[in-house]
DNA sequence: TAATTATATCGCAATATTACGATTGTTATT
DNA sequence: AATAACAATCGTAATATTGCGATATAATTA
């Protein structure tokens, strides 16, 4: 109990699940625009712009990381990170794919 | 501790996080997908369809509805769920927008 | 009215997430 | 080599999520 039984969805639901994961918390959605804005990377700046600490920050990072939206790179002491655009576009189809789907003609019940 | 810090966060960023948490799991992309497909409404079929017990779909359903993504009308006996085509298209322009905001020009770090 | 059918809700256990202080690496500077 | 700066990891507490059996609620049918 309390464990989500992956296994019995298909290989798309639970990826897209797991995209919409990694992007349901404000914090990640406030580290992604913010990467988005100065294209070219950034990495303690967050801790100072968002009002967390440095640990949960690095934590969200970690989490965007691994679900590969964003990529690292060591940059001297500090760490640059930016957005990985093929992940991006994988993203943006599915998403695009998943919500166009839905076509608002009919009325339902 | 352990509690979301919405309030740092701005209305833009606190509502994509909603959003997409509300589609952060796998069985509730599924009964997006199913609602989507059979365009008109549905209700205990998912029971029998997906694997996961009556109470586990009704608590999915509950929080899809409660993030305005689907709407039910009781039908007699059953109850029968669609998609609501206002927040259906807000989703798709917020996340169209956010997604899109992202131009992967320059090569970064 | 009683029985049936379909959903929602309650209560609980297992697991996951969020946040942060403290510590541990890494690289750069003195 | 010692220090400083930055970021990752560890450990922990508080809270949230997931899943399900059991029970409650609501509407239909016998």
């Amino acid at each position: 109990m309390g464990l989500t039984r992956t296994e019995i969805f298909t290989e798309e639901q639970n990826l897209l699940a797991s995209l919409f994961k990694a992007m349901a918390h404000p914090a990640r959605i406030a580290i992604l625009q913010r990467i988005i804005l100065s294209n070219t990377c950034i990495c303690g700046d967050l801790v100072g712009e968002l009002g967390l600490a440095q640990a949960t920050i690095s934590q969200h990072l970690k989490e965007l990381k691994s679900a590969g939206l964003i990529q690292g790179t060591i940059e001297g002491v500090s760490v640059c990170y930016c957005i990985d655009p093929k992940v991006w576009k994988l993203l943006e189809n599915r998403l695009g794919e998943f919500l166009g789907s839905y076509k608002g003609t009919t009325e339902c019940c």
